[in-house]
DNA sequence: ATTTTCAAAATTGGATACAATATGCATTTT
DNA sequence: AAAATGCATATTGTATCCAATTTTGAAAAT
């Protein structure tokens, strides 16, 4: 018997908007009117507000009593402060996960990294470069810390893709990724944890100089 | 001129629906049904769904489409993840914030301590607690990280109040908290976080042993 | 010209009403 | 008796309506 999952209006509310969020089709400062979302999509305000509170509590919108919602501006200290989150987090899970790969795990993985090779969309990327994250970090059998950490990137993605594409960073990614995964596949989990450190490091850094360089606060 | 916080009856009811599940009034595994709340509240059920799609997402409460909201039951293995993350977290943090304390965070930390032990409610002491850690992380200005810290510490907050009644451990934590904060006003690092770690490092081996002992998951 | 005032419009917040789904129990069927 | 069916009830999900608040813009005052 097959488990069909019903998804609530405000569910699909919430996820169209997490989605037009993270890859930055909505930008951060932007309005969220809460009856253009629900003519757009065709319901009620009642899952919108719903769906909004929710993205509230995972950070991507801002409520404000009575003012209404807009995408949450990050401010750059905050930008940075996550990609160290990130640092120290990722190291840490992957350390743990490492042990515990199989086949499939290195297979699925690289699967990833073909797909994001042969089909270069930018939008595609940012949720297929997390993918592969993500299937590093599960064998860890740590699910908090996953739930932390996919809030996290769901913060900072929109700031990632944005650096991928002005640097043209997607190469050097795909170097990196595929260095750490052999890192993974030789059980070398200190080297593993040091190519990712700097794979996240460095797009912090560039982001930080583009970001200081432009003024911003 | 004061600018006063129009709080909405959506925040208003989160909020008493947070204490009362992060005080333990309201059990792991109990049933929150919209109704019940909103007539106990006196307002109607559409703020209580807000607040109880809010609380999903800190983690508090699990819902289910068309099934309801219950309180989140957390599985040993997850409450110890979340220590080990506080651990490395609030280690982190606590390094960073020493330098930038100043004679107020001192005083004021000083005085959340006297008050624990003066006035020894355990209800007061699981918000004190925090309020006493928190006072020591806010210097190191990571807002990102302090707000992780406070998802975190909201979830296991209730395993740690029973954890310290269960063993009387107000006295233990006191003795530590001073010690903490005297490694702090010593601008001894190392020392503070070395602390700071078996201060959540001994709580979380006692509540597993606990747990391990009664057979839990 | 600039600022202030104030009323109309737009927007959000909340309550009621209705629809969709799940649950429990009695009845039926084998 | 056990399982299956279907109806009644309870509960959740959504839409519509009304109230409260903010925003806007035009008129008036300085």
């Amino acid at each position: 018997m097959v488990k069909l999952i019903r998804k609530t209006t405000a569910h699909m509310v919430a996820d169209s908007l997490r989605e037009r969020i993270m890859s930055g089709s909505l930008k951060e400062g932007e309005q969220l009117k809460q009856e253009a979302i629900a003519d757009l999509l065709g319901v009620s305000r009642i899952p919108v507000r719903e769906a909004l509170r929710q993205l509230e509590s995972e950070g991507l919108v801002t409520l404000v009593s009575h003012k209404g919602a807009v995408v949450t501006t990050l401010e750059t200290s905050e930008i940075v402060e996550m990609f160290d989150l990130r640092i120290m987090l990722e190291c840490f899970t992957l350390k743990a996960a490492i042990p515990n790969m199989s086949e499939a795990d290195f297979a699925s993985a690289g699967a990833v990294l073909d797909g994001m090779i042969s089909d270069p969309q930018i939008e595609e990327w940012g949720t297929r470069n997390w993918d592969f994250h993500e299937i590093l970090y599960k064998p860890a059998g740590k699910p908090a810390t996953l739930n932390i950490l996919r809030r996290i990137h769901a913060n900072i993605d929109r700031y990632i893709r944005i650096q991928i594409a002005l640097t043209h960073g997607e190469e050097k990614a795909h170097r990196e990724h595929q260095a750490i995964l052999a890192a993974c596949a030789a059980c070398d989990g200190d080297t593993a944890a040091r190519l990712l450190a700097s794979h996240i490091g460095d797009v912090r850094d560039a982001l930080l100089a583009r970001h200081t360089a432009e003024g911003k606060a």
